[in-house]
DNA sequence: CTGAAAGCGCTAACAA
DNA sequence: TTGTTAGCGCTTTCAG
């Protein structure tokens, strides 16, 4: 009965003995440690190969108190803005030899919760996250300072002192989006807006009063919508402002996913973009230029806002001493097409 | 100098010594072992949750040999396909307690070997993949099953025997596909077709075949393009057709985002869909519809592909004996819109 | 340049 | 019901 039907797993060990030498002689070839001799490393690193060795992350991280290995917290995937900030992370986490730990919280704050402790209980080197749509858990997120994890907040994030974040300037957004449909002569604005619980929801809506207030223009409440930021929420949203009498002239849309349930309720309504009202959202995706009318946004760049985020944990993991707080924010740009032109 | 610039972590051993009893006991209360009384669990639990007791997983799995993790590549991210098909994976992974490990291929398959040795030194609990447009590392893949790692192929397989697989019956799509253009009275058809190096590109172009040959209808050369499977390859083979000459009445893309480049190409050509030329592809986008013409495609249910895909693993990953290998096909079907009607 | 010893934090037998 | 003893596979001193 010897010990035969362990599903065997190469170890350091075995290499040595195949070697004639010790597994430190090993681990340190393996690593390119200069201590080894050139050809003594080779050797090794061959005979690796050749036995099909796949070091061990978990015995690795463990001795070495570090796992090269970075968490990221997204609210959803399927969104073309949340897809390409993810697909660019894991380009730049690759290229810098970090692995991503990927969690989704479905906007859904508990799963938030657990997902945070998963990355604490696999120690990552750091936390990237991006809130869910409502409140979330600060106390969580002072733990993490307080543990001294480096964390970074990107698009969506917290309304906390001394954070580090990287944000788009949503109230610059909002405001050259509503400046342009003003400057068009509308006078009828509407908003299918988010909540206060956020960042987005809140800046948005602050550079919408901004824009209104600097032309003079009178703030309809019955034209203000405080949904989410889904598609759903804009068909619901526009169905509710369509219920509640004429339409506004404008509106803009908080995010793209809410102009595009917009744009669902609009031909169920049998109504015409962008002659029967206008509209313009934040944030673009790829294919709203292939909309019949193809939809003019803010772009908010998901490249740029993920290297920033990218570099920002970098730069805290790396740092010895610890570093000061630091907010990032890419400007958004006005890009026109079809409708509010 | 006593060691207090370690960035202190809790273990065990710091809670065991403030309830004033072992590690093992308190290792097995917090993991609901039954040796353990009621209270003493309870007790251990809340001690180590005032405590801020966050379990290494590093040691855990070092120690139990299981990580209750899987991992998950894809060739892609920013594609509405693929990310609706990781966000089903992580759901279902996290309803059944299971962490994802995702990587992404970039339809690069050298940065796809690299991945799957990460995965092995992570030692994954399973291995899900779906392959870059070509070819890939089938001895990679022949070892893993030596080493006894379950493994899963979705959605983009290779052509192997014996593997785990789930998969859109693509022959039967791109038949019904191209038989409702026959039906529809078209004679010139086209299709801009992936390659033959993965079973979609093969498939898709066996089902065309089929339904040409079933309706006796000619098949012109010069009306197939071979090229991949994104955006690009859509525009500029749709280009490319234009440039040999007339154009078929109808064109099959391969993939939407295919037919998404075929789209822009041809409003940039000044040609209109469906007058000048008719469409249909292979594959959903949940803003297919908003398209003008709205997009008749050919539905593969992403949500169903995970599931199944993620419900294969686990079976593997616990079943004692080896099973056999299954390979799950999926039906798609053909939803009708504005084109080819 | 190489190796011996110790230990990372945890779990899995087995004893008590 | 609890504790003892051994590692898991690796890296890190520190000696040779």
């Amino acid at each position: 009965m010897l010990k035969m039907n362990k599903k065997t797993q190469i170890t350091l060990q075995d290499i040595a003995v195949e070697l004639n030498v010790t597994k430190v002689t090993v681990s340190k070839a393996l690593r390119d440690h200069p201590d080894i001799s050139k050809e003594k490393t080779e050797l090794v690193k061959e005979t690796a190969r050749k036995m099909g060795y796949y070091p061990n992350f978990a015995a690795r991280n463990l001795s070495s108190k570090k796992t090269n290995t970075i968490g990221v917290i997204v609210p959803v995937i399927a969104n073309n803005f949340f897809a390409q900030v993810i697909e660019s992370i894991y380009d730049y986490a690759f290229k810098n030899d970090y692995e991503i730990i990927l969690a989704v919280s479905q906007e859904d704050s508990e799963r938030e919760r657990k997902h945070l402790e998963t990355m604490l209980s696999m120690r990552v080197d750091g936390i990237m996250i991006s809130l869910t749509e409502h409140s979330s858990n600060m106390d969580m997120f002072r733990k993490i300072k307080k543990m001294g994890v480096p964390l970074v907040f990107f698009d969506r994030v917290p309304n906390m002192k001394a954070i580090n974040s990287v944000t788009v300037d949503n109230v610059l957004g909002a405001f050259i989006a509503v400046e342009q449909a003003i400057n068009k002569g509308y006078k009828e604005i509407g908003f299918l807006a988010g909540y206060d619980d956020i960042n987005i929801g809140r800046e948005r809506m602050e550079g919408f009063n901004k824009a209104l207030e600097k032309y003079k223009i009178k703030k309809n409440n019955k034209w203000i919508i405080h949904a989410g930021y889904s598609k759903a929420d804009g068909y619901n949203g526009f169905m509710e402002l369509h219920k509640r009498g004429n339409i506004p002239e404008f509106i803009f849309a908080v995010t793209f996913p809410v102009a595009l349930g917009v744009y669902c309720a609009a031909e169920e309504l049998g109504l015409k973009i962008p002659t029967d009202f206008d509209i313009l959202c934040f944030g673009n995706s790829n294919i709203n230029k292939y909309l019949k009318p193809s939809l003019s946004c803010i772009d908010q760049d998901a490249d740029e806002l993920a290297r920033q985020s990218v570099d920002s944990i970098f730069n805290i993991i790396n740092s010895t001493a610890s570093i000061r707080a630091k907010e990032i924010k890419i400007t958004p740009k006005l890009i026109i097409r079809e409708t509010c032109i």
